[in-house]
DNA sequence: GGGCGTCTGTAACCTTGGTTACACAGCCTG
DNA sequence: CAGGCTGTGTAACCAAGGTTACAGACGCCC
């Protein structure tokens, strides 16, 4: 690891710049930093989990592929948090059962599953791992809940909340982000803006009414 | 704490056998056993989470409930496992994000949130949950994986399988399994039966062809 | 045996969402 | 400007699953 790949580490993962010296220096020694373009797949389901990864930079957006091709968003790692899937399989010692993609040009630093398992020796690095797990679950709840009883009107209402007035998204985007197709978005996002919820243009989408659509998503 | 649900604890739990002597003595002072009846509901959504469960006899359903009343199961809790859902919103002092059922008559080890924490301070303890958890993330996948991709005749073929060749449930048994309805289950198992892969009479399904339900299952 | 509750069978109908198949618009580039 | 690419609009059709509404079957208990 270099330097400046340190000084990243520490500053994002504030857990590992407290962690005592000899377990910092087998950091050093061990993990390695990788660099992966935008859509490269870093691991996918029944793969067996070669390491843990910390992300310096980009995003890592984790899916789960439906034999037809599509894919539901579980996810995303960004800079300085864990991606749970890969603890479990360490801990487990099972296969992936999701893929993780860059979504953008990523930065990573992959540490050995045995190196993990030792740094969870740490007290302070458990605890932060088990944070991390306490607050993915409630967020794969909300996905489960998500999936299994909301509509597909509602649950593009509230992904097009809380992300300012005015998106530029194309509606391809937008269904992937619900694991949909493409004409049912459209088609949905057509009757909103009948309903005078939202303008619409070339990959951009506008909220007239937040309230309204909140409305909607609320079902 | 009784004795005697001492001793069931400690042969449920190995790892709190194991806790040193402070540890166990602050355990058995705090902790308080209840006993609830079949169908109670022991936590529910949006309720602040007022102590760990430690399964001693019985089990918990736990489902995440639609508005109409409908549910979905996410997973059990027996003797000897804990509840995820508990952890994480103990640890992230979160509300409950689902429903906890008595599956049966049931007595529970209540220990109040402080003394969770506390535990936790138990590196044997902490293994111990985070092993549970990493488990229970993967069968979570699959859930998201079962309810976003999957077709009801292949979780119904699925779920048929793997609990010997005469089942005792009720079609609506078995919707409630699968969060849907009792005539859609009807409806698939006589096709399952026109298939030859099962034989129907009442609260009972002869599993004819294990192989051909498998085939269904594996879509 | 008669009445009641539970379990099952089944048909008609509806809603949701996905699929197929285009048309067209905007834009960039050779 | 032509040609091509990307994004959008839209309609017809389809499949899955849920809803409604019954009817009959079986068992149990009075």
């Amino acid at each position: 690891m270099t330097d400046n790949a340190d000084n990243a580490l520490n500053a994002l993962y504030p857990v590992l710049a407290a962690l005592p010296a000899a377990a910092n220096q087998r950091l050093q020694q061990h993990a390695q930093v990788v660099s992966v373009p935008a859509g490269a797949v870093v691991f996918d389901e029944l793969q067996a989990c070669q390491g843990f990864p910390f992300v310096l930079s980009g995003s890592l957006r984790v899916v789960k592929a439906a034999p037809n091709g599509r894919e539901l968003p579980l996810y995303r790692v960004t800079p300085g948090e864990t991606c749970i899937i890969s603890s479990a399989c360490l801990l487990g010692h099972a296969p992936y059962n999701a893929r993780g993609i860059a979504e953008t040009e990523t930065r990573l630093l992959l540490l050995p599953n045995a190196d993990f398992q030792a740094l969870l020796g740490e007290a302070a690095f458990r605890d932060f791992i088990f944070q991390l797990f306490s607050e993915r679950i409630a967020d794969l709840m909300q996905l489960i809940e998500e999936v299994a009883f909301r509509k597909l009107d509602q649950r593009l209402a509230a992904l097009l909340l809380g992300k300012g007035q005015r998106l530029h998204v194309t509606h391809q985007q937008l269904a992937d982000e619900l694991g949909s197709v493409r004409e049912i978005v459209s088609r949905l996002l057509k009757g909103f803006a009948e309903q005078g919820l939202v303008a619409l243009s070339r990959e951009q989408v506008d909220i007239l009414d937040p309230a309204g659509l909140r409305r909607v998503a609320a079902g």
